[in-house]
DNA sequence: GACAGATAGTTATGATAAATAACTAATTGT
DNA sequence: ACAATTAGTTATTTATCATAACTATCTGTC
């Protein structure tokens, strides 16, 4: 236990020895965890969208609003939120640059001049056309990838999971 | 064609008449994409996790990093961030708190002396295995929500979508 | 009709995750 | 010995999400 009796053997342990190599690291309890998957699984896919989408300059989350407002039409601020699950107060900003880009549209809602309505302009129309078409090829690679049965299967266990 | 021939039903049109109730919103495409479902699915998860590991405080990153190190003692932190898929830069700074929270230790290589090995203290080892323990239920309740077979196949498919 | 309470939208703010670039120190190969 | 890499750090930027406080408007009740 003296400071003499500690060897060498101390210092020139194999220092290396339980270092791996970075192909081989055990995620352990990690690859079960759906969490993860997830994470992992969106990083990729939107990855892939800003590929697809490239040269619209839409974020996901802009896609998605305007996609509602499209087929929507008149649909209030509030009622856009509460679709797709954004809080009002980050909503607003979102809007403006949609309604900066030419895209959108409010309205005051004579009935209730609280509300605005929203609409797209035939600018928006058209984005939102060329944006999904471009988004088709996303979603054929990820078809191509999981098969058709499987894609399915996905997107229903993935549905199921938003009410856990 | 001529302005007179503008009647005022133009005007005095149903300005209410096409507002949809929130019930009744419709998702159009968006409800068959991936990326979409993907994003709705990880914050319900991902809410799931603070409620599980409430008390625990770590976040799902810092805990993934934790199993990491856990199951491969003497990794280096470059070898974390390409198994896990984080950036060397945002990785510094999440380890630090792991450090300040006296759960892993960085110790130099010394046979390659710009390189950390990690390991967990044994209170990190302690932590990670009560975080392991809770977060069981939030995988329980995952299962019990798409069975057991459903689970699993999800599993298998956000696998295959982390490399489209 | 007046007024308390609720609702729609806005603003400001803070927390977090992720990406990029530039830097230091150490290593490698020639 | 020296150019080119590599590991880690720092700083900065951006995007997303959450919360609280504010205004303007509406609703129900007396």
């Amino acid at each position: 236990m003296s400071p003499r009796n500690v060897r060498v053997r101390a210092v020139r342990a194999p220092l290396v020895a339980d270092r791996q190599s970075s192909a081989e690291v055990d995620l352990g309890p990690l690859s079960g965890f759906i969490g993860y998957r997830l994470r992992r699984a969106q990083l990729a896919v939107f990855a892939g969208f800003e590929q697809a989408l490239r040269g619209i300059g839409l974020s996901p989350g802009q896609l998605s609003v305007l996609v509602v407002i499209s087929r929507n039409p008149g649909l209030t601020q509030s009622d856009v939120c509460t679709a797709l699950g954004i809080q009002r107060a980050n909503f607003t900003p979102l809007l403006h640059e949609l309604e900066a880009m030419g895209l959108a549209v409010r309205q005051v809602l004579p009935a209730d001049r609280r509300s605005n309505t929203l609409r797209l302009t035939s600018l928006g129309r058209d984005v939102v056309a060329r944006a999904l078409a471009l988004h088709e090829r996303l979603e054929r690679r990820i078809t191509d990838c999981l098969g058709e049965s499987g894609r399915a299967q996905l997107a229903e266990l993935l549905c199921k999971l938003e009410m856990v």
